[in-house]
DNA sequence: AACGGAACCA
DNA sequence: TGGTTCCGTT
């Protein structure tokens, strides 16, 4: 009846470590994060408290992006709460879980009771704010300068289906236009004006890309089972290639 | 416990 | 659109 999950490596459970590391810039912890825009997503709640500290209810489970619902009825509690449903419970809770089967934003850890584990990597395409990307036909005869975000060398990024299929094991596309993905992980549909792309962009935040260079420090933190492919920009989404921007680093580096 | 259909709601 | 509520099934 335990938690029959890890009782080997039960130590990491509780400590969150590479949460803390990098993982999520601050927007993602902020229980008001979206001035005046549409509620807190459930995803968004559970990094919330994944990364706040509530570490009763749900806490970061031993592989990458994997979390554990400790007390799965005080977490629907919470999450009821938030959204102002007091007859919440982990039923409700875990079929909202499961709608997010079908998104690509979560799956299930089988075998492991109440553990489940975010896709990261398709939760940046699902909240990306141009993401099936409507092919906009470039303005014939003039540049693609206006007050547009995305400079023309960063342009060939999305994938050109609506379809999502992207990282998840192959590798085929990511050698011929296409870029791996584009990279705030994470961003939000709902931010007041979407990043600037040029900044969004060009992070490197590959999930689905053979890392061409050891990353930052994940390593150091003593990340688990940080999987080999993965590197990221020093400041997350933002690379001192783009001179010209502003400094916006939102990550939550070593801060806490 | 976990799944997923169905109706429903804001 | 992103759940919530309910419920039968595995």
């Amino acid at each position: 009846m335990q938690c029959s999950c890890s009782s080997s490596s039960a130590g990491h459970l509780s400590s969150p470590y590479w949460s803390r590391t990098v993982l999520f810039p601050d927007w993602a912890y902020r229980p008001s994060w979206s001035p005046g825009s549409r509620q807190v997503q459930l995803w968004h709640f559970l990094l919330e408290l994944l990364g706040g500290g509530e570490a009763g209810a749900i806490g970061w489970g031993g592989e990458w992006g994997e979390f554990v619902i400790r007390d799965p009825e005080r977490l629907a509690r919470l999450w009821g709460e938030r959204k102002g449903k007091p007859h919440m419970n982990y039923d409700k809770l875990s079929r909202a879980l499961r709608y997010y089967y079908n998104k690509h934003i979560l799956h299930k850890t089988k075998g492991k009771r109440f553990t489940y584990k975010f896709n990261f990597s398709k939760l940046i395409l699902v909240n990306y704010p141009g993401y099936p990307p409507p092919p906009p036909p470039p303005p014939p005869g003039h540049q693609l300068l206006q007050s547009a975000p995305l400079p023309p060398h960063l342009h060939p990024l999305l994938p050109p289906e609506g379809g999502l299929p992207l990282c998840s094991g192959s590798r085929s596309r990511t050698d011929t236009a296409v870029h791996p993905i584009p990279h705030p992980f994470l961003l939000p549909c709902c931010l007041p004006k979407p990043i600037s792309m040029a900044r969004a962009v060009h992070g490197h935040f590959p999930f689905s890309s053979p890392p061409s260079h050891p990353g930052v420090n994940f390593r150091e933190s003593g990340l688990p089972s940080l999987p080999s492919d993965l590197h990221i920009g020093a400041n997350g989404w933002q690379q001192k290639s783009l001179a010209g921007h502003q400094p916006k680093p939102v990550w939550r580096s070593e801060a806490n």
